[in-house]
DNA sequence: GTCAACAAAATTGTCGACGATTCAGGTGAT
DNA sequence: ATCACCTGAATCGTCGACAATTTTGTTGAC
């Protein structure tokens, strides 16, 4: 007579939506999941809601302290720098299998649109239009790339970002400057240039990660 | 009046327990684990075997169907040279770490040792032991590279190797290749040159995944 | 007001029970 | 001999109960 939901809801639909609520913020970093509020919202026991969160600690979402709970996960300064340095080389790497593609006329002109559009959002100086698609454009790539194991080590490494996005604010200079990195990358890819594309990329990422450095210390409480 | 242990074994014991099986060989990928079997072995109700279970299918140890419980998980070939080319940036990501350390006199000592015992393994042709002290080789850049994600990551994607080491069997020839390119490592990382190194192992690793593509198909079921 | 000690509530830890599903072995038809 | 079908055993899925622990709230001494 009321949310009964006719087929059992699956675990990983529960997975997936803990994870879709850490990505958007919905549950802030250093958050207390309790897991009876979880269990009656999805309708499921509290023993599928613990099973869950031990996953998602396996995943590195999520922090377990014994008879406390779980937390979102949060990260230090210098655990994000050093996350940092792992996603240079990884974003590197899925540059470089990009541009050893065999490119498709779709995939080429999703690269296209999407630096066109990130030449718009920088054109209109709109901050958090080009967040958003240079946010898309890496995840673009990364499809591109094709390797599961990239992306599911990259989609690790990158949760400190998810975070860090919201402030992260590019000054007109920085969104520039970030902006000049995808035209040589994405021309990089185009080309079919792996060295060239990859190297563009760990420069870019680098880039980020010294953006990051030099943040205020508020940032990461 | 038997093997009842004082205090309760905790969770990451039994988690450490069944990866070490696994690093070890006690457990064949594929292989069914049965939740009472394991509850038994380690003294503890099922439900806590199942948690475990779920972080080692976080962590990528495992495998999970529905209703037909966890397998240790196995690695078509195609995915293990997806994940070796993850493990060739990573492994560079490492070395150049290294490289940019300034070496304690003991980690200096540590990587010369090393670089000796493999040296002298591929003098005997002592195949066995050349692929022990390649391993741990690999480790004590990692440990002193001191990244913890580099290191996480580089775990994920190590898995497949433990099971392919065995038939590895390194010919003379590519035991003497092998350890030409730790040679120039070793020296690099002692001399601090990061690109000189970086490059070195990413070869290196590109090496072994091409000796991995060569394999015959009965390795990889 | 601050703090300690205590009591009550909230939350997690563990287990056992029972139904649901899959697996293994056997039976019979072709 | 092979296959489909059936049946019992093995195993997993889920839940609820209760103990253990932590957290919160209250009281009272100073």
């Amino acid at each position: 007579m009321d949310t009964k939901p006719a087929t059992r809801i699956s675990d990983s639909a529960i997975c997936d939506g803990i994870k879709t609520r850490i990505h958007r913020g919905g549950y802030a970093p250093g958050q207390r999941l309790i897991e009876v509020d979880l269990a009656e919202e999805f309708s499921v026991g509290r023993g599928r809601v613990r099973e869950v969160f031990k996953t998602l600690v396996g995943e590195g979402y999520l922090e377990f302290v014994k008879n406390r709970g779980v937390y979102v996960r949060r990260f230090t300064r210098a655990e994000i720098l050093e996350m940092g340095r792992v996603r240079e080389v990884l974003e590197g790497l899925a540059a470089r299998l990009a541009s050893e593609t065999d490119l498709t006329e779709e995939q080429r002109a999703l690269l296209r649109s999407l630096q066109d559009r990130m030449d718009e959002a920088e054109a209109r100086n709109d901050v958090d239009r080009y967040n958003n698609e240079n946010f898309q454009y890496h995840a673009a790539i990364c499809a591109i790339a094709n390797n599961r194991h990239v992306a599911q080590s990259l989609e690790r490494v990158r949760l400190p970002l998810y975070r860090l996005q919201l402030p992260r604010s590019f000054s007109s200079d920085s969104m520039a400057s970030s902006n000049r990195d995808h035209q040589v990358i994405t021309s990089s890819i185009l080309a079919g240039k792996p060295d060239a594309a990859e190297a563009a990329m760990r420069a870019h990422v680098n880039a980020g990660n010294q953006h990051v450095a030099r943040l205020a210390e508020e940032h990461f409480r």
